[in-house]
RNA sequence: CGAGAAGUAGCACAGCUUGGUAGUGCAUUUGGUUUGGGACCAAGGGGUCGCAGGUUCGAAUCCUGUCUUCUCGACCA
């Protein structure tokens, strides 16, 4: 059986060239000339508008402020937390002339912007009655990445990034796991991508960081994604920075700092986890239009129709298109599936004689038959359970590739399949540096401490469970 | 950044070996006929052959460099 959508490779033929095709042939990015510089589309640019919205949303609502900080950071400020200008140096783009001249100072453009946070934060922290600071910016990062692949890997990247400062360490990392909820609701609610939600380990965390979490989705091939990170400093930049506050008994104090952030990349997670060979499929709650509207002929009873089930869906708020160009149904209906509208209503004069329109639900292409007033109805019934049902579908199939091992043969032999492998782990660098030279594989995060068996690795003592497995 | 492959009209490709008027299919434009799973007829438009050098009377074709894309590694959200 080939597949019905012309430019699309088949997902189990080759699951790289189907994702480069769905993006493609969803008009979700073009190539610029430059290398992993991309061209976001109208049609991708919704979907990353409706993410920041809802997010967005979700930050104010736990009290964060957006503010918009500059672009370069001139290198002396970038040098001045050590780990953190080792971790990001090898991948930073330098501006070195200005016009004609050449600059005393090089400056990057900004990979992340802790430093330029840090610095602004010594001029407005004064006392404890300044904290906490809840900023958090969107913005484009650049990061000069070698390999590149649309939404996965970019050099120029949009994102969102939250940097706090907090009087206490509790409250800052109250506030690193705060973030971190809030990125795996909203990847569950609104993404219907479940996710793993740990610590990462000592090698994999954020360079300057005391800790680091993660949520990893898994992708439909068994790769991981991390899709999002929330990190807890400790006082390591705020030191490193000079920036004190005065507390309440009058002595100077160093506050204590997070910072967590999300970018585009999670697209192609929504295109990893859902999509298939007839191309996008999306979430009812990210999908920039719920419904697509395809009449069937120009008849004035068909036109009658679609004006008022316009009318209904704009009272119920959703959101929808209407392809009534004169292409002929076949195709719009294979277009239809290829841009992943979650709802296709077909209205046809066949179907009109029988006081009943087509409806076609995008993940299971389960076609109905429904009385046309009932139509509103039965979409808004439809698109909840669409997007339980996606994030249950991908919630089995995620769970079916998760393995465990208790030692190291076993787990060699099941890092020869796609997916993650769970083990009780010691924690130490040198098990995950053999792991990755041996099998590829690199620790995604740890969900619970274990302190009852032993490395699946090496023997020793274990310290937590860590699941382990390949990433894009 | 290392290994491999590729860049010719919006897309998919042929032409290159053996240098000599730039082609095919789809898409697109106009008019008409059509409309329930990628329609049909007719007439048009669109390319300095990725870019820059070189060889030559003459380069899409040969040579060198470079940029971009894809695959596999290393690096990373």
């Amino acid at each position: 059986m080939g597949n019905k959508i012309e430019g699309i490779t088949s997902r189990d033929d080759d699951f790289a060239k189907w994702y480069t095709d769905v993006v493609k042939r969803a008009d979700l990015v073009d190539y610029s000339s430059v290398k992993g510089s991309m061209i976001i589309r109208p049609y991708g640019y919704a979907i990353w508008e409706k993410m920041v919205a809802i997010l967005d949303k979700m930050f104010k609502d736990t009290g964060h402020v957006n503010v918009q900080m500059p672009m370069f950071i001139p290198e002396s400020l970038l040098n001045i937390e050590k780990e953190h200008v080792e971790g990001f140096a090898p991948e930073v783009a330098w501006v070195t002339y200005g016009g004609k001249e050449k600059l005393d100072e090089r400056m990057c453009v900004r990979p992340t912007s802790e430093t330029l946070f840090c610095e602004h934060y010594k001029k407005i922290i004064k006392s404890y009655r300044d904290l906490p600071i809840l900023y958090n910016q969107w913005c484009t990062i650049v990061r000069w990445e070698k390999t590149t692949r649309p939404f996965l890997r970019s050099r120029e990247i949009l994102w969102q990034e939250g940097h706090t400062m907090h009087a206490t360490a509790e409250e800052a990392r109250e506030e690193t796991l705060k973030m971190l909820k809030v990125y795996e609701d909203f990847q569950k609610n609104y993404l219907a991508i479940p996710v793993l939600v740990g610590r990462k380990s000592e090698k994999e965390k954020f360079a300057g960081a005391e800790e680091t979490y993660s949520i990893e989705a898994m992708m439909y091939d068994g790769v991981a994604l991390q899709n999002g990170t929330s990190h807890y400093f400790g006082q390591g930049f705020a030191k490193a920075f000079g920036i004190e506050f005065v507390n309440k008994d009058n002595k100077m104090e160093t506050p204590y700092q997070t910072s967590w952030g999300c970018t585009t990349r999670m697209i192609g997670g929504l295109i990893m986890t859902h999509s298939d060979d007839n191309g996008l499929v999306l979430p009812p709650n990210i999908a920039p239009y719920q419904v697509v509207i395809i009449p069937i002929g120009q008849e004035e009873e068909i036109i009658k129709e679609v004006e008022a089930l316009k009318e209904e869906l704009k009272d119920k708020d959703i959101t929808f298109v209407i392809d009534d160009s004169d292409k002929t149904p076949g195709f719009r209906f294979a277009e239809a599936e290829v841009k992943g509208y979650p709802i296709r209503v077909e209205i046809g004069k066949r179907d009109l004689a029988n006081g009943v329109v087509t409806l076609v639900r995008r993940d299971t292409l389960e076609k109905i038959t429904v009385p046309i007033r009932e139509v509103v109805t039965k979409i808004t019934e439809t698109l909840p359970m669409m997007q339980k049902a996606m994030y249950e579908k991908a919630r089995i199939r995620r769970d079916s590739m998760i393995y465990e091992a208790s030692n190291y043969e076993e787990f060699k032999e099941l890092s020869k399949r796609p997916g993650f492998i769970k083990i009780s782990w010691c924690g130490d660098a040198a098990c995950e540096e053999k792991v990755k030279e041996e099998t590829g594989l690199k620790s995604r995060c740890t969900v619970e401490e274990n302190h009852d068996e032993k490395c699946a690795i090496c023997g020793k003592e274990a310290t937590c469970k860590m699941y382990f497995g390949r990433q894009y």
